[in-house]
DNA sequence: GCAATATATAAGCAATTGCTTATACGATTG
DNA sequence: CAATCGTATAAGCAATTGCTTATATATTGC
């Protein structure tokens, strides 16, 4: 998989906003289950459920087992292919994301 | 219109990878005109015309009439919605790693 | 005006997408 | 074991997307 591919990947699944309410949600809870996400979504429990696993292929969201219940949580290196290719063409547009990119490299 | 709707366009617009090989190459070139775009592309000139709407109406470039030519240039300010998203969950990003700081710092 | 050039729009079509309902799988409990 | 809970998958469908060819709309030069 190419890095344009991966790119292609993150845009693609960022840009349906119930999808991205979904993965908002998991920031903000830190951690949290597929239930719980059900829970308060506009849309139903295999929409989630296929949003999920498409934030997932995507590198965005990582998965714990816990009995019958699975807790997603962000993968923040998910967004490497997005803010490397913002950092690209840094020069164009500011260095208001210079420290955000910063941040994710410490993370690895 | 509001600002998640400014993000899914800007996210839908820069999703496809015919669109955002447009974009970037007007990034390279600096200005360029719409048939200089459509000379090395892959897909038709009608394409090529119906991405540079798209791309002028996310807000991601400008364009700029002389004479039959238009030339399109970068709209820094069109990534905005992108970058501001992005930077909103900076903080959520440096409690997670503060976090993990103190957690490995406790392991020890 | 007429022809040529640069770009945009129209119409149609195959592929993709996001949702639904129905069903299956997997893990826990009694 | 059976019942139940949490989650995933299957199948189908309407809406959207990105492309094509054909045509229209500027704009310039003769």
């Amino acid at each position: 998989m190419t890095a344009a591919m991966q790119l292609t990947n993150v845009l693609k699944t960022l840009a349906d906003p119930t999808r991205r309410a979904v993965f908002e949600r998991i920031i903000r809870e830190g951690e949290i289950a597929a239930t719980g996400l059900v829970q308060g979504s506009k849309v139903s429990q295999p929409a989630v459920s296929q949003h999920l696993r498409a934030l997932r292929d995507a590198g965005l969201v990582a998965e714990r087992r816990e009995g019958r219940h699975i807790h997603y949580r962000v993968a923040p290196k998910g967004l490497s292919p997005l803010i490397d290719w913002l950092g690209h063409y840094e020069s164009f547009w500011a260095e208001r994301f210079a420290n955000l990119e910063k941040l994710l490299k410490e993370s690895e």
